[in-house]
DNA sequence: GAATTTTTTTAGTTTCCACTACATAAGCAT
DNA sequence: ATGCTTATGTAGTGGAAACTAAAAAAATTC
């Protein structure tokens, strides 16, 4: 059998320049131009491998959780539930307002609103969001389990608490706060846990 | 002199469809269409009553604002910090997921990114959101010259907390979270305080 | 009633959007 | 080399975006 042209672009490279643009600019946001001269390639090349714009996202969201769900994970290994919360919070402080990359958490940044043509991206985001929450809610149940927790202690609720206090730190960060400021945030989160 | 003939639809009332299209979708997201259709107006009428899209979504925002900074002050108004804090974030917690209203403050929702064309909109979201989160520390500055807060308290921390915090709610509100979670959420939040 | 001023209606404008038809190029198998 | 298959580049598609020119309509003042 025949095998056909070779691709000419590096598929994960070109992802993570689509990456950039869809976590600076959100998933409405970024332009199809944008985009293809960002990947360094044209409109028929992204759609072939891709399908469409949303195919795009999606495996641009992908990659960035591939990127950045490793730390997470490093956070929730901690001996503890509190470091593992302090490790999570300070993470995010510190990550979400780097140079050289956009602030605030992508999840959170690249769509709360827009058209109804882009719902299915927004439950898609909202359902990442919720994952990342179920995450920490695990490693709060681990924690009662070894008396790393009281017995009254909620998972549910701390994790979404936790959770929550992340999604501030992506809208200020999204906003221009500075590291130091979204560290002091994190310290003072950290004081209402029941440990 | 000639009067000119007078406008046949009253602006605050258009201000209010043109608000619930605009915490709907976001800047970008609402179509001038959309905000015709909802305001019972054709665009030249618009146009010259608001001059174009980024008039009419600033002129939204100020009654958005007036209609949600009452609250605010009241909140604040308590007699405590603690307190002040408590109504704050326990009504974000139940004012932002109501049944008839979009869910989520609107200043977070309705623009965290973008293109470029909408940075000015970004900007002035982030700045009141900025202003809200000034009100809070003033506050926590007052608590503190009233005793109501340790000497070694930080009120510009403690206010970035807290707005972290609610800014957290609205995004887990915009992701279809519950009144009763979002409560949660608020409670674990207060415990943090160092009152 | 005529002149003046401002709003409204109609019917567009330009520009950019996501997306694609089509011809060409580049690899493989025979 | 000749097919065969898949990718690429060129050049566009229809449609929706924000916005507006021009005429008609509704009020005022003289």
């Amino acid at each position: 059998m025949a095998m056909g042209r070779p691709r000419a672009f590096d598929v994960d490279q070109a992802l993570d320049k689509a990456l950039i643009v869809f976590w600076e600019k959100g998933y409405e946001g970024a332009s199809l131009s944008e985009l293809t001269a960002a990947m360094g390639i044209k409109p028929p090349s992204l759609y072939a491998a891709f399908g469409n714009k949303e195919g795009l996202f999606r495996r641009a969201l992908d990659r960035y959780e591939e990127m950045k769900g490793g730390s997470m994970d490093e956070a929730l290994a901690a001996p503890t539930a509190r470091e593992a919360v302090q490790r999570l919070l300070c993470h995010a402080a510190s990550s979400q307002c780097e140079k050289g990359s956009p602030h605030g958490c992508m999840l959170v940044t690249a769509g709360l609103s827009g058209g109804e043509e882009s719902s299915a991206i927004r439950e898609e985001l909202a359902q990442r969001r919720q994952a990342g929450c179920a995450k920490i809610r695990k490693r709060f149940e681990r924690a009662k389990k070894e008396g790393d927790l009281p017995e009254d202690a909620d998972p549910a609720a701390l994790a979404r608490y936790v959770t929550a206090v992340m999604n501030g730190i992506s809208v200020q960060a999204a906003g221009g706060a500075t590291k130091k400021e979204l560290q002091q945030v994190a310290d003072m989160a950290l004081k209402a846990l029941p440990v």
